[in-house]
DNA sequence: CGACGTTTGTTGAATGTTCAACTTATCAGG
DNA sequence: CCTGATAAGTTGAACATTCAACAAACGTCG
């Protein structure tokens, strides 16, 4: 094995400036989620997600990889979400395998309520603090990392509807 | 109320790649520390945390600041630390009200055992895929955020021991 | 002093996530 | 057609995190 390349302190200090950064946005996001809409982060990005497609429903597959979610973790939000009647499960006819989860009208209003409350915290906590010139470098940074796990920067996930 | 000011497609696009991939990353870090040591992320923040302490211990308080915990977080994550034996707790003598969680030789051989694959894993899957114009600026995009939440970019949280 | 508000830390319940195992179905080759 | 490999989705157990409630100790100001 090598030997350690360890971090430099401008290193050490960018990494941990990031990572504390970014777990701090994302837990507000989350509590403000949890708190005004009654729902996590990572459910408001499934609902987000099904928004978006053809009928507002998806394959269980394709749903996982549009919120970046595992298949379990998609398999046990989708069961809370079920019970909230947000979504709603349907057999795949051509594949007997498969599963489409749909969002149900309910979930929308629901999703529409949520959104202007997201929308804004995102801004107040992410754009409204960084330069236009930022928020671009910003971009590629997070489009060379995506790169770096051999995502490509398409298929990217959740935001507002309309 | 005031009428959502919602994200435009530059905004969209930037905003999703940023939460995609923060996400990831803290998930194959995630991942990585628990495969190759056993311990979530957020548990090697704070035996870091400890282990850069004056006689590699802090009161549950400052600790749980360091990093960036909350205290029942933290006292959870303590109770299963000393569980394992890597850190030990202590009453306060000067408050009464008051725990000093302190690391354990063991603990930070562990975290020595641990350090170098971690630090690997985030310059493959952070450092690696910037260009020093990048990182630079990815440093003050995070303390632009930071100062937004009033977290003076001061005592920033964990990484690599020595 | 003494009452009240604050700080510190813990706890238990509810919830979310991960991992490994499993079932069922599709697909590719022989 | 049959077999083995792969893919889709679910499940349960173990674990982590959140929230609200709580207990105990400070601190201060009348």
């Amino acid at each position: 094995m090598e030997q350690t390349r360890w971090l430099d302190d401008d290193e050490q200090r960018v990494w941990r400036s990031f990572i504390t950064a970014s777990g701090v946005l994302k837990e507000e996001l989350d509590r403000q989620l949890q708190r005004d809409s009654g729902m996590p982060y990572g459910y408001y990005g499934i609902l987000v997600a099904l928004s978006e497609a053809p009928n507002r429903e998806l394959r269980m597959s394709e749903l996982a990889c549009s919120s970046s979610a595992s298949r379990s973790r998609l398999s046990h939000a989708v069961s809370r979400l079920e019970e909230a009647g947000w979504v709603n499960r349907r057999a795949c006819p051509d594949d007997r395998r498969g599963t489409f989860a749909k969002l149900t009208d309910e979930g929308y209003r629901v999703l529409e309520q949520a959104a202007p409350g997201h929308v804004a915290a995102v801004r107040e906590w992410l754009f409204d603090q960084l330069t236009p010139e930022q928020v671009r470098a910003l971009g590629e940074i997070s489009a060379a990392i995506l790169e770096g796990f051999g995502a490509s920067s398409e298929n990217l996930p959740p935001m507002p509807p309309t």
